[in-house]
DNA sequence: GCCAACGTTGGC
DNA sequence: GCCAACGTTGGC
């Protein structure tokens, strides 16, 4: 992906990020307000965390392994990357001793909260609407937990989830 | 709890 | 570089 420019300024891109409400959930968020996007261990996700977000993008805040899993509002980008320090702390979960301060592995962003859906949009609603048919969240065995979205796509889910 | 679909690791 | 074994994700 491109920084689209237009008269010099960075177009807003737009995300999905999925965590597991058990863990981190979108009333979570709401309580701190800013949070670290931290314990992403896998490559692709931390490429677009690094090298792809900006400040004030935005993102849909999807609760994975829940009951029902779907996007359960949004959130921005309000920080730059920067090393993810859980990677750092033997007694944390996410602990990756191949991850050292003078050269970080793993990057995240924080993030802030924006607004909880009046509903939760499940995962079965979004493979229902035609709209989205062709979203990367919806393709087969898709297991990124950061990901692109189009800002169409991005629109029609916040529509489904006011009201 | 099951399991498909991935991603990572490590022997060769 | 190949690929089998293993670990993880995440829907169901």
């Amino acid at each position: 992906m491109v920084y689209i420019k237009s008269k010099g300024a960075i177009v807003l891109k737009y995300w999905l990020m999925k965590s597991e409400p058990m863990c981190f959930s979108i009333d979570d968020l709401k309580k701190m307000k800013k949070s670290p996007w931290d314990g992403v261990r896998n490559y692709q996700a931390r490429n677009f965390m690094r090298d792809e977000m900006s400040v004030g993008d935005r993102i849909l805040f999807y609760h994975s392994n829940a009951k029902p899993p779907g996007v359960a509002g949004i959130a921005k980008v309000c920080s730059k990357p920067y090393p993810d320090f859980t990677a750092f702390d033997s007694k944390e979960q996410h602990y990756d001793p191949k991850s050292s301060k003078d050269d970080p592995t793993w990057m995240m962003v924080d993030v802030c909260f924006v607004e909880k859906f009046d509903r939760l949009v499940s995962l079965q609603e979004l493979r229902k609407e035609t709209k989205l048919a062709d979203m990367l969240l919806l393709k087969k065995g898709c297991r990124l937990s950061v990901m692109p979205i189009e800002k169409k796509h991005f629109n029609v889910i916040e529509t489904m989830g006011s009201s």
